[in-house]
DNA sequence: CGTTAAGATGAATTGAGGTTCCGTTTATTA
DNA sequence: TAATAAACGGAACCTCAATTCATCTTAACG
C-alpha cells in the first residue's frame, strides 16, 4: 500500500525551495548547498533527498518562475483579445519579465539553457505561444514593428544586465525598447 | 649588476599570453591553469613564474585588449577632428569594440571590474577620454543624440551577449544602436 | 502503542582547480 | 669553459564546494 507523504517532508521541500530562491536572489547562483540548507534549517542530506543535484534544485526554481511568466503572458494576451492595445501590453510584459528575472537571478543562470532548449518545458511552451500571439496582434494593428519576434523577447531575457544597478538596468531597458519599437 | 633577461623566458611569456588568450576565447574564463600551460607547452610552475595568480594573467590579457581599444578610439577621434562625421565613427567604433570583445571573451569577464573601477588603468583612461571627446563632437554637430554618454558605451561593452551566436549578437547590436541613435 | 519504512542528519569522501616547492636545467657573464 | 643566477618542470598540497552514506528519528499505519 501507498503511504501518504510525511508532513515534515512536504514542509521541508517548501522550506528548501524558498531558502534557495532567497539565497540565490541575494548572492547569485554560486551560493553553497550548505548555505541553502542552513537557511532552510535543514541538513544538507535532507536537501539532497529532495533534489539529487544542485542543478535539479535550480531547475525547479526556474521552473516556478517560468510558470509566473507564462501566466503573465497569457493574462496580457487575454486583455489584448478583449481590446487592450497590444503594444502597451507587450512593453509592460517585457518590463515585468526583466524585473522578475532581475529579482530571481537564478533565472539568469538558466537562461542560456532556455535559449538552447525551446519547448522542453510546458510552462515555457505556454509562454512562447502567448508571447507569439501577442506580437502577432501587434503586427496586425501595426502597433508593433514587423521586425519584432519572440526570439527578440528571449534575447532580452538572456542578455539583460542582472548584475548591475537598477539605474543601469533601466537605461538598458530604455535603449532596448526604443530599438525594438522603432520601425 | 643586472643580467639581460633570458631569451627563453621572454619567449615563454609570449607563449603563455597567446595560449591563455586563445584558450579563454574558446572556452571561457574558467579554463584551468594547467590547460593554459599545456597549450603553451610549458609547465604550470613556469606559468606561475610569469604571472603570480590566474587573476594577474587575465588582467594582463585584458590590458592588452584595452590598449587596442584605446588606440582605435584615438584614431577615430583624430579622423573626426579632421572632419569625418562623428556619428559614423562612433557607430563603427562600437561595432569594432563589440566584435573585438566577442573574440576575446576574456574582456567580458573583467568588464564588471572595469565598470566599477574607472581610471585605474592608463589604457582605460585613454579610451575613456577619446570616446568622451568623440561623443562631444557628435553632440556639437547634432549627429549623436544628446542623451548618449560614455557610460552607455561601457554598458554596451558590459552587457553584450558574448556567449551567443553571431546572428544573435548582430541583432542585439542592431537594437542597441537604434536605441542609442534615436532622439 | 508497536512496527516500519520514509525521512533526517552531518561527518566524511570526492573531485576539481589554483598554488607552492624544490630538485634539475640552462642562458648569461666573465 | 666555469660559475651562477634565473628559469623550468611537475608532483604534491591546499582549499572549497558538491555529493555520499551509515546511523539515528519520526510520522503513518494497523
Amino acid at each position: 500500500m501507498v503511504r501518504k507523504p510525511r508532513v515534515d517532508s512536504v514542509r521541508n521541500r517548501g522550506l528548501i525551495l524558498a531558502a534557495a530562491r532567497q539565497e540565490i536572489a541575494e548572492r547569485g547562483p554560486e551560493v553553497g548547498m550548505d548555505e541553502i540548507a542552513s537557511r532552510a534549517e535543514v541538513a544538507v542530506g535532507t536537501l539532497y533527498r529532495h533534489f539529487p543535484t544542485k542543478e535539479a534544485l535550480v531547475t525547479a526554481i526556474v521552473g516556478e518562475s517560468m510558470e509566473q511568466v507564462a501566466d503573465d503572458a497569457e493574462r496580457r494576451l487575454a486583455l489584448c483579445e478583449a481590446g487592450e492595445p497590444a503594444r502597451v501590453q507587450l512593453v509592460a510584459f517585457i518590463e515585468a519579465l526583466i524585473t522578475l528575472s532581475a529579482e530571481n537571478q537564478a533565472v539568469l543562470a538558466a537562461m542560456e539553457a532556455i535559449g538552447a532548449s525551446k519547448g522542453t518545458d510546458s510552462a515555457e511552451a505556454r509562454a512562447t505561444t502567448a508571447i507569439t500571439r501577442l506580437i502577432e496582434l501587434g503586427h496586425k494593428s501595426s502597433s508593433v514593428p514587423s521586425h519584432v519576434t519572440v526570439e527578440d523577447v528571449y534575447m532580452l531575457l538572456a542578455t539583460a544586465p542582472y548584475g548591475q544597478s537598477t539605474s543601469v538596468r533601466d537605461r538598458w531597458l530604455d535603449l532596448m525598447l526604443t530599438g525594438l519599437m522603432t520601425e
